[in-house]
DNA sequence: CTTGATTACCGACCGACCGTCGGTATGTAA
DNA sequence: TTACATACCGACGGTCGGTCGGTAATCAAG
């Protein structure tokens, strides 16, 4: 095809190649996403590839890395900026993630399609257990804190923040179904479905925390989904 | 090696293959298990080999679908013959399938060894994605029932289903870790340690069924698992 | 402007792997 | 004995991830 090709920073190369993994990753299973397509994708040869990364699998790490490392910082500052009651503190962490993970809306739904492509389950699991791994101890601590004050009645700290966790694991599955459906014109609709799950989340999560009902632990309201329901 | 090799019917062939790569499955990520590997082990030639499976995905298609295929009816026949309240059903339901699982537990270990293999994620998400499944209709049942005779009360039928199993989910590891301990001589730690899961899981169960205090959910008494506990 | 070192980049090549194919040996039924 | 079915063989082909010797662009020092 191309004989001439340019020649860039180490940097520029590897994000330029980072940027096509992660777009093939999205229409393909990783073990489809052959080292040739890579290349022929990036425009560059194999020796050049493999220049800036040592295996396939490097590429996969780099492209994981990057696309869960942005969320590194952000739960421990809203929690560390939070006052009053336990219930309170948890009810600011679950807003102040949420609206982190809204402004980061776009970059989630890729990872969701990547995570959903069949044959992409072993990335999934590693995502997941990345992001988990990274929320539990603050979670933990929130859990324990309310315990120690008597606002929470947890049957069992571990298995509690295990299974917060998974309740709120669908959630931007259902956030995807519900801006799609106000993409088709039902905005109503759309809306109504994501303050369903919202209450549902709500209600579980302190079910679970076995929270006192005059101190509830709140979900964000609908209102603050607007913008992102109404996004491309 | 050998030259003489037997002929064998096509059904005893199959199964020897996968008895071999079952096997291997419990020792190696399934990346790792070449086909040149899998015929060494099993004594056959690669034509003699894809005369009864189609690729190699099709050993492992075959190998999961013989370890789970088992309890398919299990879960089932338990059920049927319970009777009296929608909790005492699901008291019976715990104990049949648990006393199921109990009398398959050399192959339940076999199992987790297999799906705990680092490698072989997908293998551990399938497996635990057609558990569900199988599980999955009867549970609802018996939910729906339960807050039909008002004796549950739960927030969503689906998510406490999906719930209910995932809380469920590590507890054949804190068993096979009793079993380790009481092996190492110390019984009455490994009996502790397994109650202790055992209450815990009642008290999430109950919480997450919103079950009447009166007539709550029983887990099976930590005596029934005295057997598992001194096995080998 | 040389000179030399560094480094981005190239593509022929390698070994390992999965799966195929023509052929052989061992049944079994007419 | 003949005819057919099938269990089995191993050389071979194509694809894949990864290597390696080499080329050319860039830059710093003399």
């Amino acid at each position: 095809m191309n004989t001439k090709r340019s020649r860039m920073s180490a940097e520029d190369r590897r994000t330029a190649i980072l940027d096509v993994a992660t777009d093939l990753l999205s229409t393909h299973p990783w073990e489809e996403v052959t080292v040739a397509l890579l290349l022929d994708a990036a425009g560059i040869s194999k020796g050049g590839f493999y220049h800036h990364f040592t295996s396939k699998d490097d590429v996969l790490a780099a492209v994981l890395l990057r696309l869960t490392e942005a969320s590194n910082s952000a739960g421990q500052a809203v929690y560390e900026r939070s006052e009053g009651g336990a219930a309170a503190r948890f009810t600011a962490y679950l807003g102040g993630t949420t609206r982190w993970e809204l402004e980061h809306a776009d970059k989630i739904m890729g990872v969701i399609r990547i995570a959903m492509m069949a044959g992409n389950e072993a990335i999934f699991l590693k995502l997941e257990q990345e992001a988990r791994r990274r929320a539990t101890p603050l979670m933990r601590t929130l859990v324990e804190e309310g315990v120690r004050e008597g606002i929470f009645d947890v049957i069992d700290v571990d298995m509690t923040v295990d299974l917060l966790q998974h309740a709120w694991r669908m959630r931007w599955v259902v956030f995807a179904q519900a801006r799609q459906r106000c993409a088709t014109g039902d905005l109503a609709g759309g809306e109504a479905m994501l303050g369903e799950r919202l209450r549902l989340e709500e209600r579980m999560t302190n079910r679970l925390l076995g929270c006192d009902a005059a101190t509830p632990v709140l979900m964000p309201a609908v209102g603050e989904f607007l913008g992102f329901l109404q996004a491309p």
